[in-house]
RNA sequence: GCCGCGAUAGCUCAGUCGGUGGAGCGUGGGACUGUUAAUCCCAAGGCCCGCGGUUCGAAUCCGCGUCGCGGCGCCA
């Protein structure tokens, strides 16, 4: 079947195509007919002529609506009256499926657009957005692949309350209280001791009542785990993973990244190594910046996004105060700081991976743990079994793939960045 | 959880001082053989988010509620 983007490089001038789309805007004019066919890969007019095409058939042309169904066969041609560039001249006209009052229109709301959603996955936006995903994952998925990975499917459901209950979607499981997932990290960990580096893809859940445009209640959760590496290799193989996909983006989604308003060059930029600075250092610099902050603050966006101005790649920022940091993560020598990395994105995106060496010290992982309220450390057993029979030392990382395709693509806002967002007022369509 | 803003035709919005609700787009009908989400003519289309209050009279003022959007916090 042709694609329209071929049509549109010229690679079939002069000879009779058959072309399969939805009518993009619908147009007449007395006895023509400009129908603008959209397929997966482009845009281009068609004219239908009274006369030049049959009857009933130019019928058709004028009852195709905006985002009907349609089959055109015709001839390409260079006409400069197109928009494009290139026109396709009718000679028969199908209309495969209706159309009537399609909802969304010149105007729309956030709003409208959000209820419409499963319409408005046919815009030019999200249409570009989608692919951008689609090769992001490829490009994932070949660097594991390259790199010595195996994937792995870990659970979703399950009954360990990891980080703050409050943040867990809870269902009832067979009259067994359970909860979606909010990370696959622990269930990777048990696989490392067969496959030694492992990483996942599965849908993590935050029952956060959040109200921004970087967070969703289900995200694709990118996750890794490595034994035998420490918290400075795993940041290696973050950084190696990121700038591969931002350069495979680069190069293989050219015009979707401009009509996406995000220059290609911006990823070129994207090497390695990024820059590493640890929590004291961003403290200093957020000092100088005039932010009153003291030993053990948290950064908030405006920290992030100073800390980030004027950035071209992603930086790490290590060496964290343990007190703010989960349970898991490893205590370097002074037991103050936790060996863990946090990697931002430049433009204010924000934190794209958490990352850390994980702890083998099950005493200091309890006393950590037993300091929020309500914790069972009966559930946590199994985890601790791992740190039991041949423990290693060992490391991993959680990627948001919406954030970063939200930064690579430019994205005002993350819920563009998957196809059917969930957030805290929206779960239709 | 906190702070803002909003809800009027299918959609996007205007609606003055509280006095019988409007426009553009879309839709239906008509005209037009080069349009660029075209142009011209005609028409249909309303529980002014809900409940209460003030008032002779409320889309308009007040209170409560519901829903939505934006920002902060939390995080990936």
């Amino acid at each position: 079947m042709p694609l329209i983007r071929d049509v549109l490089a010229g690679k079939h001038e002069g000879q009779p195509v058959q072309l399969h789309g939805w009518v993009y805007r619908h147009r007449t004019s007395g006895g023509i007919v400009f129908c603008t066919l959209r397929d997966s890969s482009g845009v281009i007019q068609c004219t239908v002529k009274k006369g030049v095409v049959p009857d009933a058939d130019f019928e058709q042309a004028k009852e195709a609506n905006n985002e009907a169904s349609v089959i055109i066969t015709g001839t390409p041609a260079k006409d400069p009256r197109a928009p494009g560039g290139w026109e396709v001249k009718s000679s028969a006209f199908q209309l495969v499926g209706k159309s009537p009052d399609f909802p969304i229109q010149e105007n729309q709301s956030t709003e409208l657009l959000l209820d419409k959603r499963h319409l408005w996955l046919r815009s030019r936006k999200l249409t570009n957005m989608m692919r951008v995903k689609a090769v992001m994952l490829r490009g994932f998925r070949a660097w594991f692949d390259e790199n010595g990975f195996w994937e792995t499917t870990p659970s979703v459901i399950t009954t360990n309350a990891c980080e703050g209950g409050s943040t867990l979607f809870t269902f009832d499981y067979f009259g067994q209280k359970a909860f979606l997932s909010q990370s696959a990290q622990m269930y990777l960990e048990a696989l490392i001791f067969s496959l030694d580096k492992v990483w996942c893809l599965t849908p993590s859940f935050r029952a956060e009542k959040s109200r921004t445009t970087k967070h969703l209640t289900e995200f694709g959760h990118l996750e890794a785990e490595e034994a035998w590496v420490d918290y400075q290799g795993n940041m290696d193989i973050q950084e190696q993973l990121v700038a591969h996909v931002a350069q495979k983006v680069a190069r293989e989604c050219e015009a979707e990244l401009v009509e996406l308003g995000r220059e290609p060059a911006d990823l070129r930029k994207v090497t390695t190594p990024f820059p590493r600075i640890t929590y004291d250092e961003a403290l200093e610099r957020l000092r100088k910046k005039g932010f009153d902050m003291k030993h053990g603050d948290d950064f908030g966006q405006p920290h992030e996004r100073a800390l980030m101005e004027g950035a071209e790649k992603p930086m790490f920022v290590t060496l964290w105060p343990e007190e703010i940091k989960a349970f898991y993560m490893a205590l370097d020598g002074s037991g103050k700081y936790v060996r863990c990395a946090d990697l931002l994105a430049p433009e204010g995106y924000g934190e794209i991976i958490g990352g850390s060496e994980r702890s083998q010290d099950v005493e200091s992982m309890k006393r950590r743990l037993m300091r929020e309220p309500d914790t069972d450390l009966a559930a946590y057993e199994w985890y601790f079994d791992l740190r039991k029979y041949g423990s290693v030392p060992h490391s991993g990382f959680g990627l948001g793939t919406e954030r970063v395709l939200a930064w690579l693509t430019k994205a005002e806002h993350i819920r563009d960045a998957t196809p059917f967002p969930r957030s805290i007022n929206r779960a239709y369509p």
